[in-house]
DNA sequence: GAGATGACGTCCA
DNA sequence: ATGGACGCCATCT
């Protein structure tokens, strides 16, 4: 039998205050350039722990809220440059954004290899600070 | 009100 | 390199 059923109850947790969190996720995104990708615990580690969540939840949870942030992303924001630690394009149900968002990072030059991925040593955004 | 449903990453065998 | 366990639920139908 499978635990996922308990780890799934844990996985999804929101942040105290998602808005503010949420809008902390989007002013980094804002500042990724063109052809350069970030990934979710990338962005995770920039923002600070907020009051009152125990170190070991953030750490566990952080990069998922950023996924949860980039659900409801400002569409003027060049969401598409998030990717997963892998190097691949998380899907939602939906795959349109996925293809949507293969073809704007291809148009930025971004090359993907076999099975999708994207080579981080590559593309990856290393922000001064 | 109940049920389905989520843009992930790290650590350790 | 690869696979599995684990990590404080809230929101929308």
């Amino acid at each position: 039998m499978k635990k996922t059923v308990r780890v799934t109850k844990l996985l999804f947790t929101t942040p105290p205050l998602r808005q503010v969190f949420n809008e902390q996720v989007w002013e980094i995104v804002a500042r990724v350039p063109k052809g350069k990708v970030v990934t979710y615990g990338q962005i995770a580690a920039m923002i600070p722990r907020p009051r009152g969540v125990g170190v070991k939840h953030f750490r566990a949870a952080r990069a998922r809220w950023v996924g949860g942030a980039m659900a409801s992303c400002p569409s003027n924001l060049p969401w598409h440059r998030v990717i997963n630690v892998q190097g691949k394009i998380s899907v939602r149900s939906n795959n349109k954004h996925h293809l949507l968002q293969r073809q704007r990072l291809e148009d930025e030059g971004i090359l993907f290899g076999a099975g999708g991925r994207i080579d981080l040593h590559v593309n990856r955004w290393r922000p001064r600070k």
